[in-house]
DNA sequence: TTCAATACGGATAAATTTATCCCTGTGGTT
DNA sequence: AACCACAGGGATAAATTTATCCGTATTGAA
């Protein structure tokens, strides 16, 4: 729910906007909740920062269908929303490490929930998945 | 994760088919959960309908942020995921009436949880997400 | 010297998702 | 007759999200 900054409107006060057209909505837990977690990628960084895979070369080679740099954008916007954070090594050649902060460590349970439920019910959902492919013609 | 299907294929063997350009993953719980629940109005849809709020009429009054149409189009959505299933009465004005199926209240637990956890850190989840709006300059 | 590994991000294109506009139909009410 | 309520969806525009391409930088190894 989250676009990169790429473009900014500086006002006379200094301040830099996002150029956001829609609301974000904030109304209630569920609203706030998509914010924060609905990335295509979100819930499987958190699921394998969790599993002590903390590195970004890592990260990457667990979600080999997403490119690094599609990663690094959703890992700075946890970040960013304070779910993750991470430790850059002062050295060469450079190493980073992500690691769970204690807002993202609370909702883990919540997601290791949705992962079993999404394993429990692969059959079912892999077969309306397909469904959306190939229709009966009309 | 799903458009409407607006643009068809008609095949040789009569076979309509959706026209996606990448491919929909479909490897974990995680990837499949995702498929099914991670639309804009998704889970606020199912938590209202979990709670007996069954008209698309009365829908749309808890959920003025979105039109009727879109929220149609996620109703539709639920509906061939066989989330949420509806009963069309043969009346006039027309009356339709949402429910959940048996595989839609098997994920209304994790969903409540997720609505807790946004009501429960909607102070933190509030002041982040307004850090997109406004940010200090560069 | 050239290449691999590490990590990061600007600019832009592509794809998908969401929103808007407007129309269909029936029966009851004003 | 004109308008309301009900529910639904086609066509298309807008917005957002995701992907691609390519560039930065440093150290060590082949």
């Amino acid at each position: 729910m989250v676009t990169e900054i790429c473009s900014l409107n500086n006002t006379e006060t200094g301040i830099i906007m996002y150029e956001r057209k829609l609301p974000i909505q904030e109304e209630c837990g569920l609203d706030l909740i998509r914010e924060v977690v609905f990335g295509k990628w979100k819930i499987h960084l958190l699921y394998y920062i969790s599993q002590g895979i903390s590195r970004p070369g890592q990260l990457q080679k667990n979600i080999p269908e997403a490119s690094r740099r599609v990663l690094n954008i959703q890992l700075n916007q946890l970040e960013d929303d304070e779910l993750v954070a991470k430790t850059v090594y002062n050295q060469q050649p450079p190493k980073v490490e992500y690691y769970l902060t204690d807002l993202g460590k609370s909702i883990m349970p919540i997601i290791n929930e949705l992962g079993r439920w999404g394993d429990t019910h692969s059959g079912h959902l892999r077969r309306v998945i397909k469904k959306r492919l190939i229709l009966p013609e009309a």
